[in-house]
DNA sequence: GAATAATAATTAGTAGTCTAATCATTACAG
DNA sequence: CTGTAATGATTAGACTACTAATTATTATTC
């Protein structure tokens, strides 16, 4: 087998281990990854449009727009139809979605966050920059994705409101 | 930003520059990345079985069956129930598969390739184990995932026939 | 040889993901 | 002010992907 076959295999076992990660999550609390993800935007800022969490996470609108339909039906979030700009739909929490968020694991196997840190300097930049430049030679570069963002913040720094333009 | 946070970022980046490209395929080849390394596969094997693909690909059964369907609608395969053993169906490209399958390009970018085999040696087997490092630390360890296999041999070993068992 | 196991394929149901199309509303231009 | 842009959200339609359940068939066991 040739290396950039090799490669791609162990590309797709990221792919599988991120999915079987998601599926873990979704069982064990309720959420899946992507929804973890959407929640912790929304706890990050009160209020922010389906917009701008798709600019923030890196999905379609489409797609964001899906992802809050289930959180909707799960009761973790409200939509408030914005009355100055009647467009647009601020998302909020419910008590029932910030409860779930703080019960949540990461979006990222904890074992690999501790492992990975405790990484030398050298060695974690050499992962990041390996994994970097594949990125880079696949084409990617335009690409911009989001990071799993932090959880943490619930009622702190909501201040990050005016982000409307890219 | 931490180191891992930056890490998932490129890792998205990728995952979704191979989306990307699977729906340039889809648009350009009438088949998407995922059928057509079915499709390879059946071309590698004549008369292989869902669950053989299944194992090789490393994709769930159910997930090949729902390929399967759409190459069989657009007449890229046969399914034919073996005589031997009832409960097996023999997989097989139609002729219009065939040509499908030369007229497709390579699932993965022919740009990577190139770029990536320019590189010296060591250079990439720098990458290779990088990404195959952080699979393992993502647990990704007992996960078998299936190299996206070459194209080429149309015609040729077809002898492979008899890995029944693994 | 009939009951039980295992195996292969499929179906049912859920999710994420995208592009393109639609709808409502706001902004802008003349 | 009225008609055309642009913008934000959603809907429609495809596809991949999974687990669990079902169906049909073969293998095994008593």
């Amino acid at each position: 087998m040739e290396r950039h076959e090799e490669l791609f295999v162990s590309i797709r076992k990221i792919i599988r281990a991120i999915d079987i990660r998601s599926r873990k999550l979704s069982k064990e609390a309720g959420v899946t990854g992507p929804q973890l993800i959407i929640l912790q935007e929304l706890a990050r800022i009160k209020g922010v449009t389906a917009k701008e969490v798709s600019t923030q996470v890196n999905l379609s609108q489409a797609t964001v727009t899906n992802i809050l339909d289930r959180l909707e039906s799960k009761h973790f979030i409200k939509r408030v139809r914005s009355e100055s700009d009647r467009r647009r739909v601020a998302l909020f929490l419910t008590d029932e979605g910030k409860e779930a968020l703080l019960n949540a694991p990461q979006p990222i196997e904890e074992s690999f966050v501790e492992t990975f840190s405790a990484l030398k300097d050298w060695e974690q930049f050499q992962l990041l920059s390996s994994v970097e430049r594949i990125a880079e030679m696949m084409g990617a570069s335009g690409i911009d994705a989001a990071p799993v963002l932090n959880l943490g913040d619930l009622d702190s720094h909501n201040q990050a409101q005016d982000n409307k333009n890219d």
